[in-house]
DNA sequence: GCGACAG
DNA sequence: ATCTTGTCGC
């Protein structure tokens, strides 16, 4: 259903932060707010996000595409520009790469069910890795997939769709999980209004053929080969 | 104090 | 993130 009216809105109750001491007072304050219920009934289409960096004019290139859950053919794509406000900083991911990310969904005209971030959700120092980040000030069901841990592990099953918990702090935080036979594991954790159990059955089915999700895989594709 | 540390 | 050759396997 696309109309010509905006289907993701920004609500951030907060200045973007300027320093690291005042991006983890925002962290701890949003924390608050990310939700666990409220999951999609049925989920059609689900959104990838990816950021990809150039060099040469220092900027940052965020590309968002939605992709038909059934058939996994991209139904719509946005590519943002942005200059990065924040440096790179572990655990603090979501204030460089989170703008340009939030304006592209805006401008999109095929709602997604689901947002899929590259990073973490849950599983990170603060319980607030850029997938919650994102969920809640669009407050839209969310789930991060990362390439990296940021908490501890023990390996899963080798068998597609075998898992095993990823802790951070000795809490669960999320899972480690097989997409492909023999390959390593992503891991995932939820960003909001999803439930890890729903996180990861969404992830195997947008993963059939390769270790990354298809929604991340065409994100990343349409941001590293956007024009100069 | 030292290493670890999503992209 | 990005820089990069060859190599192994389906």
């Amino acid at each position: 259903m696309s109309n010509n009216g905006v289907m993701i809105r920004v609500h951030n109750p907060h200045p973007w932060p300027s320093t690291e001491q005042e991006a983890v007072a925002v962290q701890e304050h949003l924390r608050s707010l990310v939700r666990f219920d409220g999951e999609p009934e049925v989920v059609r289409t689900a959104a990838g996000l990816d950021v990809a960096y150039r060099e040469d004019t220092n900027e940052l290139v965020a590309a968002v595409t939605v992709l038909d859950m059934g058939t996994l053919d991209i139904m719509d794509s946005v590519v943002v520009r942005g200059k990065p406000e924040f440096r790179y900083v572990p655990g603090l991911f979501a204030f460089r790469e989170a703008p340009p990310l939030l304006e592209a969904l805006t401008r999109l005209s095929v709602e997604p069910d689901i947002l899929v971030c590259d990073g973490q959700g849950l599983a990170h120092p603060r319980r607030f890795g850029l997938a919650c980040h994102i969920g809640v000030l669009t407050d839209t069901p969310s789930v991060g997939v990362a390439k990296t841990a940021m908490g501890r592990y023990e390996p899963p099953g080798e068998q597609r769709g075998d898992w095993s918990p990823l802790y951070c702090d000795s809490e669960i935080a999320g899972r480690a999980l097989r997409t492909r036979h023999g390959v390593k594991p992503v891991f995932v954790s939820v960003g909001h209004r999803l439930t890890l159990d729903t996180a990861c059955e969404l992830i195997l089915r947008l993963a059939p053929f390769y270790r990354l999700p298809e929604t991340t895989r065409s994100a990343d594709r349409l941001g590293r080969s956007a024009p100069a």
